[in-house]
RNA sequence: GGGCCUGUAGCCUAGACUGGAUAGGGCGAUAGCCUCCUAAGCUAUAGAUCGCGGGUUCGAAUCCCGCCAGGUCCGCCA
């Protein structure tokens, strides 16, 4: 890894290491990043170090500080009570980080190749319905770790795990078969997906109340467990289009997942009978009425009940049981899985972990859990009517975006390039506003919120960036091989160390599965721009030194906001 | 009844895993900045018992215990 920053902290560290060793210290070494710029670029805290040399944490500092040796990396050090406080030398972070982002471009900040794969496996939602927006997370979420992922180089594949074999479906297949469309409620839109949930509604209120329908349902499942080449025809054909329908939903927030595994392959492969064998010859395994289950009290499952059921007692199989099954068969084919699952799902999920762990699976997925937006009404129930659709709120994201740029383009713009715009702007505010919160926050869903296109959301990058774009677009000046030195302006110092961080900040996010790292550093960026761009004039400059230098680092943010904002899934524009 | 997650200004949120520098931001509010590279921007002011109570520690938003509130799960559903 050849970035600036890396370089420098490993030669911080070095010097460190040889100013304790001197002293007659021992430690572990690690470095802080100060909480203000101008406190320095690293820190290291010498309160470990006081019980060691029985001296205060403020006099060790000292004395480090005193028998530090500075190279070329390290200018200056300082003290601020118990901070060993180090300053890089700007002039070689600035030229080196310049030259680095314009020599890499698109793929500045991108991680080396490791030659290792990754699965990650997101939204999988059962195709009977559209996508709504309580689980909108989960697209939003595991498409942007994947693009972590692939900036981290690592191969990354995103699945889909399709449910085929549940009752879920099974509901479906009978409602598009045995129900008159005329009596299916119409929906405002003319996706598939919406144009079916009402035979799914339907039927599923039709089971409940009629037995005979109940039993109907129960023979397709098994009819399906069984392999039922008709069956299963049936029920792809009804769930084909619902499917369509996220796709395109998904395709429209720029997410496309690279395959589609349906449960059934664990069916009729019998990966799925090997799963039921080894589980079964376990100790942990019981019986009741011809079901089998694991009693999982041993590994620490409390509540009313710790039985595990993997064998219905008709013999079929449970959605559980196809889920180990498929797991196992992705240990084998990634060197990493990962999994973005709602909360409902931490004790399945921990069910299948036990269950992989008792049939000596290779690896267990790491999992990233979400909380479900709620409305203020309560959670969301297409039963009562309660809800809204991703596809309401893409086209409500679009539309207010529509009239922001109206407000302010409108006399200067085509309205097909306004639409152009609004169409970016939209889809990147609802991504950004989805990834900016931890995944474990409970989020409220509210319109007001949720259009927000000022501070800190996704327009305000956007809009840097074609601020960046814009400056660019109108000079004529070279800004290849420039003298970084004439950038001394503390606005300019401090915008080249914020892109230098960009590397680490990938690989931060990647190693600690947070996504939201990514836009506190985006964030971080496009602001510090601003002031730049408020104290540094780059066209009117009269120098032309300073702004061809000016100019080429207007050029590297723009590369870094870019290809940052690629990562989120969000795309760039060049004016707005 | 039990498990897991969350609780930081009027609202939203970072920091918590790995205890340490005056708890960072944003929205909203108030007061300013467009003869000057797009004001979706910038500057300033006000606003915080870090849910409550104990404990550990030289030091706690952060670790431990108890409690309170919200979410979620404890199905031969998916």
């Amino acid at each position: 890894m050849n970035y600036p920053l890396y370089e420098a902290e490993k030669e911080t560290i070095k010097l460190l290491k040889n100013a304790i060793s001197k002293l007659k210290y021992k430690c572990e070494i690690k470095l802080e990043t100060p909480p203000q710029e101008d406190i320095g670029d690293f820190a290291f805290p010498c309160f470990n170090l006081a019980p060691i040399a029985k001296k205060s944490p403020n006099m060790i500092a000292k004395e480090i500080a005193k028998s530090i040796e500075k190279n070329k990396w390290v200018k200056k050090v300082e003290t601020k009570g118990a901070y060993v406080n180090f300053f890089l030398d700007d002039k070689a972070i600035v030229s080196q980080t310049l030259k680095l982002v314009h020599d890499k471009k698109n793929q500045y900040g991108y991680l080396d190749k490791k030659n290792k794969k990754v699965i990650v496996e997101h939204t999988s939602a059962n195709p009977n319905g559209p996508l709504h927006v309580g689980r909108a997370r989960n697209p939003i979420i595991g498409d942007t770790i994947v693009r972590i992922f692939k900036a981290a180089g690592y191969n990354v594949e995103s699945q889909f795990y399709l449910d085929d074999m549940g009752k879920q479906v099974a509901i479906l297949t009978w409602g598009v078969n045995n129900l008159d469309k005329k009596n299916i409620p119409k929906s405002e839109y003319d996706k598939p997906d919406h144009q079916t949930v009402g035979f799914y509604q339907i039927a599923s209120k039709l089971m409940k109340e009629d037995e005979k329908v109940s039993e109907e349902l129960a023979r397709i499942v098994k009819k399906l467990e069984e392999g039922d080449k008709k069956t299963i025809e049936l029920v792809h054909k009804a769930y084909n289009p619902v499917l369509n329908g996220m796709k395109e939903s998904m395709k429209h927030i720029n997410i496309t997942v690279d395959s589609y595994v349906p449960e059934s392959n664990f069916v009729k492969d019998k990966s799925v009978d090997v799963v039921i064998e080894k589980l079964k010859n376990s100790k942990y395994c019981g019986e009741e009425n011809n079901a089998f289950y694991l009693d999982l009290e041993p590994f620490g499952i409390q509540g009313r009940n710790t039985k595990f059921f993997f064998v219905r007692g008709d013999g079929t199989t449970l959605y559980a049981t196809r889920d180990i099954a498929y797991h196992l068969w992705k240990a084998e084919q990634a060197d990493i899985l990962i999994n973005v699952l709602g909360e409902d799902h931490k004790l399945e999920s921990r069910q299948v972990e036990i269950a992989l762990g008792i049939v000596g699976a290779k690896q267990t997925p790491h999992v990233i859990f979400y909380s479900f937006v709620s409305l203020p009404g309560g959670k969301m129930s297409t039963r009562r009517g309660l809800v809204v659709h991703l596809d309401d709120l893409i086209d409500e994201c679009i539309k207010r975006a529509y009239k922001e740029v109206k407000k302010r383009r409108g006399a200067e713009l085509t309205d097909a390039k306004m639409k152009e715009i609004a169409e970016i702007v939209g889809i990147g505010a609802l991504r950004y506003n989805i990834i900016k919160v931890q995944p474990e926050k409970d989020i409220v869903f509210k319109w007001e919120e949720a259009l927000n296109f000022e501070g800190n959301a996704a327009p305000f990058l956007q809009y840097a960036h074609a601020r960046a774009c814009s400056i660019l677009a109108k000079s004529k000046d070279d800004i290849k091989n420039v003298n970084a030195e004439m950038l001394k302006h503390s606005s300019e110092i401090q915008l080249v160390k914020k892109l230098a961080k960009f590397p680490l900040v990938i690989n931060e996010a990647c190693n600690s599965y947070k996504p939201h790292i990514i836009t506190t550093y985006l964030f971080n960026v496009a602001s510090q721009f601003n002031q730049f761009y408020r104290d540094c004039p780059v066209l009117p400059e009269k120098d032309i030194e300073t702004r061809r230098a000016r100019l080429a680092l207007v050029d590297a943010t723009r590369i870094v906001l870019k290809n940052a904002l690629e990562i989120l899934g969000i795309a760039a524009p060049k004016e707005m």
